[in-house]
DNA sequence: GGAAAAAGAATGATCGTTCATTCTTAATTC
DNA sequence: GAATTAAGAATGAACGATCATTCTTTTTCC
């Protein structure tokens, strides 16, 4: 917690440098997780010291609710289901991408030491359902949607279970993003390509 | 790293204490995570002192990969694909099973710390790998054998693609697990049940 | 020169681990 | 089978290192 700025020159640098601190936190705790991660680490990738950070967070924890918010934040805004979209191709597309760079596709062990977190910290927990629900909000509303507008006009009885589906399929990749990475690229191809279609269509197609 | 036992009473005896430090550990590691968790709290759940766990595993890494390998060896036993089985209502029962018991299924918080320490530690890694790859073996053989023997003939090209989809399913259910732990319970069967036999039937159908 | 920013030393707690010691059980001797 | 001796199991204190955090001092900037 940063004291109030006195101009917006000062609140600018107030905000560059709680982000330079959230990106070397971020690094930091996909290289070892959010307990393995010290503040000694996270202040020299940072570059500064580690008494500093305390002038713009209150203690680690908030580094670790701010993380988390940063990324669903980002995971919001990059999932635009507007357009008309391949999903199968974007997801395969995506697989292994967004390692430890600016990519604001989400790290897979960041993802998965989030969501661990979420069953220990309750305000982790709390933010992860305010993103999930809102996300599986927009899921219905995109299969619902006529397709003229970008949507797939499934009946809204299906629409929940089916989007439920994909929320578990993204997140069932991710899983295997960490503990697979040499993945066959052209197997994951073919497996979306032949699964995901028959998620977006209606019953008994 | 335990000594030679000197008799068969001896080293039933050893074995009963690694294994009552891994249970402590289990408990531990899902209430604090691997990191969080510290030697102290390990025995004093066990309820023992901190230094005769050195009798019993080398440090704390040993203690990990122990638990790492006896979850995967239970799932591993619990996973067999024998019998005629109705695969969604199997899992939409087991989810949320699993807590801090002493059930053999994996608990949710339990496995994405597994997986995120996968990305770090080279031996859990290799540990993963090796289930991974027997588990998805399993599956593709289960899927291609006739429906006789509890199969469900899936031709040799479809299967390994629907196994990786499965797979995906099943981990991405955990990841639910551990973030939306009140899940509707009904929703979830509709969703399994209408998705599951899709996977399962050979395609076009 | 005065306020804000940063550094860096200092703090007490806790970490994983080791070690000298004691308690408990088993083996050996008479 | 009791007494003696050895071995194994377990303890709890102590180690140095490191942890998150605070405090004091120095630098930077307007």
């Amino acid at each position: 917690m940063s004291e109030k700025p006195r101009n917006n020159k000062a609140a600018a640098r107030i905000e560059a440098q709680r982000e330079r601190i959230l990106l070397a936190a971020q690094q930091c705790f996909i290289e070892h997780g959010f307990h393995g991660a010290s503040m000694a680490s996270i202040a020299e990738t940072a570059g500064m010291s580690a008494g500093l950070i305390y002038r713009y967070f209150e203690n680690k924890s908030a580094i670790i609710l701010a993380i988390v918010r940063q990324q669903l934040e980002w995971l919001q805004n990059d999932l635009r289901l507007n357009r008309k979209v391949n999903l199968a191709a974007e997801i395969t597309a995506r697989f292994g991408t967004a390692n430890a760079q600016r990519e604001h596709g989400m790290n897979a062990a960041l993802l998965l030491e989030i969501s661990a977190e979420a069953t220990r910290d309750p305000k982790v927990a709390a933010a992860l359902d305010e993103f999930d629900t809102t996300l599986r909000s927009g899921l219905i509303e995109w299969l619902t949607r006529s397709p003229a507008t970008g949507g797939h006009a499934l009946p809204a009885q299906v629409a929940p279970p089916r989007a439920l589906i994909l929320q578990c399929l993204v997140e069932g990749l991710k899983v295997r993003e960490a503990r697979e990475p040499n993945l066959d690229r052209e197997l994951l191809a073919t497996a979306l390509n032949e699964v995901v279609p028959l998620l977006l269509k209606p019953p008994q197609a």
